[in-house]
DNA sequence: GATTAAACGAGACGGTACGTCGGGTCTTGAA
DNA sequence: TTCAAGACCCGACGTACCGTCTCGTTTAATC
């Protein structure tokens, strides 16, 4: 999903220069992190010139996009066939991904970048992808019959992800152990005792 | 709440020079942005020279958050004697808070800034305010035989705003009119029909 | 003999650069003197941005050696078949070049550089240039006989420079129109009247 | 003969401060070098109020001479009987005190120095003070027959001690032992062998 | 296999902003 | 009223990194 550019040559050089370059993107944002990632130490890791990423990522912040939303493709969506266990399972691999260096990196890209066209497209691929995803643990739930089929998917993944990017980002705390499914449970019982 | 130094002479030069400064600052983030905040152009608008403000805030950054707090103390907590009204006009509050270029430069300042002692400490404090202000209205609630006694004050706040953030900082969509009431209610009824 | 480094493409942009830079170096040199030369004034006049005076030289002391240097060749030693008259001339050369803004610019920037190696080795490579030269004064008054060959090239004209330095450097005293000719004369003749 | 001021109250807290500050400077200098001295750091060491020095000595510059002059008294002129000797000795000394970094600075201040009143008296006050003692040496010599009535003390003076001078001030070469008495001979007896 | 166009290597340069440094002035509280 | 303390003004220096430009060289697809 984070092809930007037609390979007219798969395998040839300019293959190889772009997954160098890639990879050693991401190597560098999780030692120095997103302040210290320079263009310049991205080509020397890569044993290419720096002309060359200007070349095809025209600035430094196409090349993150491109390289951190390569780097992204590991959350994986759960089956259990439980949402209970599917939310709590989905809501801990976030947390320790975006616990990571190249998580942190990539919601840092996210939050900074600006709105020019290209980031914008990238961002929205972003989430449309996550999104999408995410949503099948409800529509499932839903088609099993364990949630009413008025729920909202998107908001319901929102009120999931939300407090979890929320302290990551923002307040910076911990995330305690329990706290996902602490979540999940409020989300799906609520918090009043009863109507 | 911002205070970071102890004023010695309030009033005097030093008081003068720091609150021109911080206005100034806030003023043309309203008018250029986050990216667009140039310390020269500070210290210029604020008839001030940019030593002096290296010399006070020390880089960029440290100014960006001085200022951005003091500009944050709008947000008021409503008390209207019912939870939903009061988290759903508290919501909305926020979501138009953060719409504004100020509001907007505010999350991404927190979310940008670096973890020395100085930020750490102005994100803790405004962190703090803002939990202590809003959690009230949960053990108000409480207080009134609302909500039960076991709900974490905590959570249900991080469970209510976190969405707002989570879309002015991460997706960039819209908030609907609708949208806080719908997280409330999500909130307060859980989104399970029975148990 | 100032050159520093290897001309890869002789007459390039890069030679043109740094052509501009040194002559608006020793132009500006030659209006503000020493202490109202400023790198970025010399990049203007030059044409060229400051950074690359930078990237180039490092630092300010460095371009004013490189430019100084590079001014002083107009130095020519003499060469009219006897040693009076060569050193009543070179001498006499020596301080109208001392005379002129360049020529007082560069004995301050010698005077005052400090040893870091590059002002070092600059430093030995103008002196080494100058004394090769002028002692062929010497070596060729000795071969012609007209000087014993005991004479030590080295501190004969040491002796016969070293008063006008003296006088531009420290003093700053005139130099009066017979004075060459009278160091000369004490030079090769002595001051006590018999031996 | 350091002396800028009216001293209203000798051995008052001006003259304290004065010497203080002074010794503070001539202290700083041979540790840190000209370039190394700092207003700030005169005031710190010498434990008086920074303005204290800018009140009495208006700028740097200013100071230096006072500290520098003040700490060349330590130059005799010497007077065995015979003018060989007597030059030879001086120049030594010359060389040793120029050797040390006191003696440095001294010299590097005042080629540096501007042409501006201040500065200029100052210079002036240091030469004459100078010149005057050392061509006793010479017209002792003239007064006891060893040098003809023809010599001109300030030419000889001056092509003794530039040698000196010039090889501190301008090419950094180490002054070798017999040097002195290689430029003493030289200009007594002349290079020339016969005419 | 020779040709040719795209991509790359190399390196200087333009440009913008940041942060530092140090000399010197000015305000203010306190003695 | 004077003086110590310290903030401030001012103007430079030097740094860092981004992104551009030019030219020579390699590579890989095409003839």
């Amino acid at each position: 999903m984070s092809e930007t550019e037609v390979r007219r040559r798969p395998g040839g050089r300019s293959a190889r220069v772009r997954a160098a370059v890639l990879d050693a993107t991401v190597e560098l944002l999780r030692a120095h992190g997103l302040e210290g990632l320079k263009v310049g130490d991205v080509a020397e890791r890569a044993g290419v010139h720096e002309t060359s990423i200007y070349r095809r990522w025209r600035n430094r912040e196409n090349l993150l996009i491109d390289a951190l939303l390569a780097a992204s493709e590991v959350l994986r969506v759960p089956d259990t066939g439980r949402v209970r266990d599917d939310l709590i399972a989905y809501a801990t691999d976030l947390a320790a991904f975006l616990a990571t260096p190249t998580g942190h990196a990539l919601e840092h890209t996210l939050a900074i970048a600006g709105d020019d066209p290209v980031m914008r497209q990238a961002r929205d691929r972003y989430w449309a992808y996550r999104s999408e995803r995410s949503q099948q643990m409800i529509t499932r739930a839903v088609a099993r019959g364990e949630l009413p089929d008025t729920v909202d998917p998107r908001l319901v993944i929102e009120m999931l992800v939300s407090p979890v990017h929320f302290r990551v980002l923002l307040t910076r705390e911990e995330i305690e152990d329990g706290m996902p499914a602490r979540v999940v449970d409020a989300l799906l019982a609520g918090i009043s005792p009863v109507r």
